[in-house]
RNA sequence: GCGGGAGUAGCUCAACUGGUUAGAGCGCCGCCCUGUCACGGCGGAGGUUGCGGGUUCAAGUCCCGUCUCUCGCGCCA
């Protein structure tokens, strides 16, 4: 007999079906057990009564999380048995043959509430409790609305490379690789030149690429690898109108979010849906910092930076008076950020690049680029850097380049913060961090 | 890298100022149960209290070292 999903079976009362899937919880009742089976569908109570004597010897052998495959009658439950409060309520499975397909044996129950390092350490049992399959249905559907409105805002998108020969900002710390022949390679901490690059084949170019951070950092908003939703286009007139297709991609990821995860979304967020407005509040940091001193009291003015207390509190501010749980950041110093950053001509100092801060988290950094090859050259040996060894980088300013810029937005965060996870690793199916890689790193190794 | 908190049963946690045999809930194992749906009842197993050293008549508890987790900072998405 063909299996039938779980979530078919109401059309089946009356008739003989057969299911697969997993045990979720087995209730033996002496003389006859009771189960929740459950597969990609949904789940449905099964019924082993006395009389199918194979099948209850069957029974008493499986344990939750054993995978069976189920055989017989689909039954509508009489009314004193209906249960409203889970699917297929109204009906249940009169298992006739019961076939154990694979045993288990579980560290803990589904669902049980562990700690984060528990979690982690037994990710491939843990990922299948509901809660982790919702977080990571929502971040495919983030990760599926960028792609999908920058395709509406006619960009092409590429695949960019892992490994790379430079560090590409010059400042965050890269996974050295050893590549042929001796040399060393890296792996990308961002596809920054690579979508630059691609400005001047498609104007408009976007990727989702896995990226690669060697900070020995340990916080809940950090990663050794991410992914990155990158975008970068041309003939723009400033950041402005970066941030304005940023603003439609954030705004259709928030409709499919809405649209597909609404329950999840309020379920795990008391204060509801978040609150997205149709221009999001921005702030020059200038003028952030201003404000945090008069509303906050945070003394912070002339900072090249804001601390992650003062990201918090300005998204607390931009809550209260603009109802918004994003804010933009511009205008940060020249010295604060990478060689390629434009320089805004009517605020010497300072460029124009943004943040976008959501609910008190980073999760976006963009701005114009330097697209005139000269002032490129200049920049970078302004860092202390040496042009020649961007000459591949380079020559697509030699060619020709438009003016443009481009954003990254990390997709574990902004998942996080949807949920209000706090840690973006529950936001990430296999975190990398400090001391592991899926298992414990061996510690007789560290420096 | 720096600073705070933590590490006790498979999981989540107790164990007052150091003091008898380190407990509970859930899970697990056995027995009972024909309508349960987180089923229920009775019984049972399960611990080198992260690891190493020290103080003390006595250490889960105090001290030192070490490893790990976690939070804050730095850095960033």
């Amino acid at each position: 007999m063909p299996r039938t999903l779980i979530a078919d079976l109401h059309t089946k009362i009356g008739e003989k079906a057969r299911i697969g899937g997993w045990v979720s919880v087995r209730r033996d009742q002496g003389k006859m057990v009771f189960f929740d089976f459950r597969d990609r569908t949904g789940s449905v109570q099964g019924v082993v009564l006395p009389s199918e004597e194979l099948a209850i010897a069957v029974a008493k052998e499986v344990r939750a999380e054993y995978v069976v495959y189920a055989e017989g009658t689909v039954n509508a439950r009489p009314p004193k048995n209906i249960n409203p409060d889970v699917l297929n309520g109204n009906l249940e499975l009169q298992v006739e043959s019961l076939e154990i397909v694979s045993k288990a044996e579980i560290p803990f129950e589904l669902g049980a509430e562990v700690n984060l390092d528990t979690y982690l350490d037994h990710h491939p049992y843990t990922l299948r409790n509901e809660r982790s399959k919702e977080i990571f249905k929502l971040q495919e559907t983030i990760i599926g609305a960028f792609r999908a409105s920058l395709k509406t805002q006619d960009f092409t998108e590429f695949q960019a490379p892992a490994i790379v020969g430079g560090d590409a900002e010059g400042g965050a710390a890269a996974f050295e690789v050893e590549y042929h022949y001796e040399q060393k390679a890296y792996l990308a901490t961002s596809p920054q030149f690579y979508k630059q690059i691609m400005v001047g084949v498609y104007e408009r170019a976007f990727a989702t690429p896995k990226v690669f951070r060697g900070e020995k950092h340990a916080t809940p908003r950090h990663l050794n690898e991410y992914s990155s939703m990158d975008f970068e286009m041309g003939f723009i007139n400033d950041h402005r109108d970066v941030m304005q297709v940023l603003e439609n991609a954030v705004g259709a990821i928030f409709l499919a979010a809405s649209e597909k995860h609404a329950v999840t979304l309020q379920k795990f967020n008391p204060d509801g849906l978040p609150l997205l407005p149709e221009k999001i509040p921005t702030l020059k940091l200038r003028e952030a910092q201003e404000l945090l001193e008069k509303e906050f009291g945070q003394h912070c003015v002339g900072e090249p930076d804001l601390e992650p207390e003062h990201e918090k509190r300005l998204c607390e501010w931009a809550k209260r008076e603009h109802q918004s749980d994003f804010v933009f950041v511009t205008h940060y110093p020249v010295s604060k950020r990478p060689f390629y950053t434009y320089e805004d001509e009517a605020d010497p100092g300072f460029t124009k690049s943004f943040d976008l801060l959501f609910r008190g988290l980073e999760i976006t950094t963009g701005g114009q680029r330097i697209h005139n090859y000269e002032l490129l050259v200049e920049k970078i040996k302004a860092k202390g850097l040496d042009p020649n060894k961007f000459f591949f980088y380079l020559e697509a300013f030699k060619v020709g380049m438009p003016p443009h810029g481009g954003s990254a937005t990390g997709l574990e965060r902004i998942t996080a913060r949807m949920l209000n996870l706090p840690n973006v690793k529950e936001a990430t199916l296999f975190p990398r961090d400090l001391n592991r890689i899926d298992t414990l790193l061996s510690t007789d190794k560290k420096e």
